[in-house]
DNA sequence: TCAAAAGTGTTACGTGTACACCCATGG
DNA sequence: CCATGGGTGTACACGTAACACTTTTGA
């Protein structure tokens, strides 16, 4: 909050400051179900590992086209100019990666080492995380020097920026216990299962249905739709929708009777 | 990260860039021993709250000399110049404003709405909070235009300091559950009371003192040192260290037998 | 009729909280 | 002796994890 600087002499240059964006969607292996990126089924046990459908999350990637780190993978970034908020400069990163706005974007950390580059520019990054709908994400087609990675085979990457990555990770497993960041990735209408999945795919393990069942519907974030949906040889699911915030009829104790 | 720009061609000015830091620390209600300040004893509701010496945190603030809030309260701060770690010029706000090196710092989050202050120049702030210990605090003696503020009496903020405060105490509470920073406003040695009386500072509420005591014991982050303080006319409390991670020899269940 | 996922019910367990109670000390 | 805070024991509420069990569908 610069307290005495004389702004007019510009003696010592500030640091250059830019914006990194860890974006996440899910790879749809069911939606739309044709042009899935990647469909090398991996793993696949069948029984411990009752992930049968479980999306992977991926995250798009931009290749260096100069040095330093010239043609290693860096995240998605944009400089920030005068007049743009930093949310605005995230946004911008985004849509120019990826044509889609963000369903979710939440500040991560500033990371400012000098050293963390290995030139010598000085640079600050303010690193953000975003999360895009599996429909938009259906749509990617790959720009040039864009790539989409499986966040748990990602290649080398430029900066510190797996560090990000890791971070963003860690932030994401925070949130989606108390947020609706799972309902952010999934569809406007989705099944329990589906919901699951998607907590399973940012947790990295398995969740039992029944208590997945009975905690998210009791934080009341989400409602049935009244449709079904039958996905194979088995009962048909229910499909639910994110419930608005303050809006939902059914909640359990508060109402007097 | 600045995928594609020209450093050369500074056609587009970045934004300038600086640090603010809150700065926590206790008064001293009974450090040196001897007489402890502030008798009163108040409320002295027998069970119910029994904050018998509770200390307050406190917070310095600098008046500010110019354009735009001039005379009111601000966070101190520092620019970033070239070279620095944003952690070095936290470190150096923190230092020129108070004379000490923090016993904890970390940052908290970037402010960087261009319509934040009042003026029109841009500026995004990188805020820290960090945490002084209690011998250093109390000798503090107040610098001009730098003032020290009970953390539940402040005065009127420049910029948007009143809610960087709100959110670095926010984090103090989710982190005084987890981390030792309780430890690192106390002194070396203390007594579970006075420990205690840290967290209620921080959470703004009493503690039960058999859970606390049962509850920070069984996180193994601090160890008794042996020796006893008496402080009035009842039962000496135990004194406490903090011990270093991974050498607490006492664990329970861990070691064989 | 059978496999598989949807959905329900119940129990076990750890954690936090409240509170009764004993201990040690200075006045 | 007694008020006061240090320190121990214990019971209860509650949220989570585990798992047995029923339901509903397509093959």
């Amino acid at each position: 909050m610069r307290i005495s600087a004389n702004v007019s002499e510009r003696a010592m240059e500030p640091p250059d400051i830019g914006i990194s964006v860890v974006i996440l969607a899910l790879d749809s292996p069911d939606t739309s179900g044709v042009g899935v990126v990647g469909e090398t089924n991996e793993g696949q046990g069948k029984g411990k590992n009752k992930s049968g459908a479980r999306p992977t999350l991926r995250i798009p990637l931009v290749r260096r086209v100069r040095e330093p780190f010239l043609g290693l993978w860096a995240l998605p970034g944009s400089p920030l100019r005068q007049g743009m908020s930093l949310e605005d400069a995230a946004c911008d990163a985004l849509r120019s990666t990826t044509g889609f706005d963000p369903r979710y974007l939440e500040q991560l950390y500033a990371f400012g080492d000098p050293g963390r580059s290995s030139s010598a520019l000085p640079m600050v990054s303010i690193a953000y995380w975003a999360l895009i709908g599996q429909e938009e994400a259906s749509h990617v087609h790959e720009a040039p020097n864009v790539r989409w990675f499986p966040i748990n085979d990602l290649p080398r990457l430029a900066f510190d920026h797996d560090r990000i990555i890791d971070y963003a990770m860690e932030r994401a497993r925070e949130r989606i216990g108390t947020s609706d960041i799972a309902t952010r990735l999934v569809g406007e209408r989705f099944t329990l299962s589906q919901l699951r999945h998607v907590h399973e795919a940012v947790l990295d393990r398995s969740l039992n249905p029944p208590n997945f069942r009975r905690s998210i519907l009791a934080a009341g974030m989400i409602e049935p739709t009244g449709e079904v949906l039958a996905q194979g040889r088995h009962r048909p699911a229910s499909l639910y929708r994110y419930a608005a915030p303050g809006a939902s009829p059914s909640r359990h104790g508060k109402q007097h009777a």
